[in-house]
RNA sequence: GGCGGCAUAGCCAAGUGGUAAGGCAGAGGACUGCAACUCCUUUACCACCGGUUCGAAUCCGGUUGCCGCCUCCA
């Protein structure tokens, strides 16, 4: 069985059939940068990059586009509140949002687009809807004609009369009709703006992720992903645009991500629960922050707290020891033992339940319960007497690959200790040897207090960092 | 009002027809000079009420509660 992805488009689980064999298209919406990003920005980029790093285990060749929203409304008011400019603000936040994402381990896409060095494309585009009679100029602004588009609601299943009914008509609108959403709106003097057909402007929100999708990826992709949020307006209103001009399909897959709370409450910035990343990196180990969002499936929602994000510390701890311990009896491993084949099946079989669970619309919650099943069986294995280089070999090389597809990394950087901690440990084995265990537990103590932690094992005193 | 989602042990969380994975926390035991790591043992009337079925956490109907989108939003 491939992999199977579910898709918002038809609400089921359908086989991924790329439209290039061996590759895949992907168009992920990345964020506007007027600001660093929150927790819940992180959801999707680390989730999709697992999306992306799987499909690569796969020996898929992955074209990963995300976009960067750099000059909008927001962008301005940042702008003028910080006494900057837009382009200024962009770039400030682009590099913050590469850097916060970077410690989480997300790889840098293939193509990182900007609204800004795309504007003849999108100036095109949306020119061209206008010719087809999707669009029309009203005011110096541009219109997507709505009711030109005959499946429109089709993502969010919404039908257009019911929409209709509930949307807003706003004073003054230069609308024919309240769902018609801008492509092109004119500037207020002295903002931003580009030379366009219906004058002085810049484009509106939806727009340029078509256009952009279409000139890096083509005119039908085969995966769009965002956050749930974006299924409406702004996915159903890119159907609209991409299809209406292309006439074709879009996107094949429509993958969305989950909510994520924060102590239970939306967050929000009147709440004042607004968790930056760049904040709380600081305190917490981004490969914690990463394997908790992985430890819920990514289209459920997901609470955000202290004491959670504490227990999935505990929890990757465990596997991360797990590594250690076999690191650490490697020395005295011996070349093989009688049920050396039996083990390594077994691992062996962790690795395909793994892969069998990621298929299963990348569910990481259960891929991670492989990586705990192996993790408890090489702690097993360690118990016995005499260990073999392949078993150990195989458990160590296995963790090591799956936790990466997750973007985890389990092995511990092997650094040196400075000579007056090593000496230390020197000491403490020698005081243990002549049963001097005050001073033991005081170099132990004293250790854990600069971080190093000392463990005694049968075979011998090994350390770590706290 | 329209559309959609969720309700599983103290906590987190899989499971979508065959008598409930995994993790954290807790308790007891083993190992240890003491610890740490690790191992063993240990905890579920699957929100409620009906229905379908030989059999349902899982399907259908209803009830209650919570949440998201419909307006900028990951």
């Amino acid at each position: 069985m491939g992999i199977q992805i579910y898709n918002t488009l038809t609400r089921q689980k359908e086989a991924f059939q790329p439209i290039e064999e061996g590759k895949v298209r992907m168009y992920v919406c990345g964020p506007t940068v007027y600001n660093y990003i929150h927790i819940g920005n992180a959801r999707p980029a680390i989730v999709f990059d697992t999306v992306r790093k799987y499909f690569q285990y796969q020996n898929y060749d992955v074209h990963y586009v995300l976009n960067f929203t750099d000059v909008d409304d927001k962008l301005i008011k940042a702008a003028n509140e910080l006494g900057s400019e837009v382009p200024e603000i962009a770039e400030r936040f682009i590099e913050a949002y590469k850097e916060d994402v970077g410690a989480f381990g997300v790889e840098e896409a293939v193509d990182h687009p900007r609204v800004t060095e795309n504007m003849s494309e999108i100036i095109e585009f949306i020119n061209t809807l206008v010719e087809k009679g999707h669009a029309y100029e009203s005011g110096g602004d541009v219109y997507f004609r709505t009711r030109s588009f005959d499946s429109y609601g089709k993502l969010s299943q919404q039908s257009i009369d019911e929409l209709r009914t509930g949307a807003r008509i706003e004073v003054g609108e230069k609308k024919e009709d309240p769902l018609d959403f801008t492509l092109w709106k004119t500037t207020k003097d002295g903002e931003i703006a580009w030379e366009s057909p219906w004058g002085e402007g810049r484009p509106g929100w939806h727009i340029e992720c078509s256009a952009m999708a279409k000139k890096y990826l083509g005119e039908t992709i085969d995966i769009h992903a965002g956050g749930q949020d974006l299924t409406f307006p702004h996915h159903e209103n890119e159907i609209a645009q991409s299809e209406a001009l292309n006439e074709k399909q879009f996107a094949n897959y429509w993958m969305h991500n989950g909510y994520i709370k924060i102590e239970n409450e939306k967050m929000s910035k009147s709440l004042g629960n607004f968790v930056l990343v760049h904040d709380i990196i600081k305190h917490h180990d981004p490969q914690v922050i990463r394997f908790f969002m992985l430890s819920v499936h990514y289209r459920h929602p997901i609470n955000f707290s202290e004491a959670l994000l504490e227990g999935a510390k505990n929890s990757l701890d465990r596997i991360k020891n797990a590594y250690e311990n076999l690191e650490h009896r490697k020395q005295s491993a011996t070349n093989q033992t009688e049920d050396d084949e039996q083990w390594i099946q077994k691992v062996e079989a962790y690795k395909n339940t793994f892969i069998e669970e990621m298929n299963d619309d990348f569910n990481t919650a259960n891929a991670i319960s492989v990586l705990f099943d192996l993790t408890k069986d090489a702690n097993v294995y360690l118990q016995s007497t005499h260990t073999s280089e392949n078993v150990i070999a195989a458990f160590q090389h296995t963790l090591s690959e799956l936790a990466e597809v997750l973007g985890i990394h389990v092995a511990g950087e092997n650094e040196l200790l400075d000579e007056e901690v090593d000496a230390l440990i020197q000491e403490r084995i020698d005081a243990r040897k002549n049963r001097n265990f005050q001073r033991a537990d005081e170099i132990r103590d004293d250790l854990k207090d600069r971080g190093i932690i000392l463990e005694d094992t049968p075979q011998g005193t090994r350390w770590k960092r706290g």
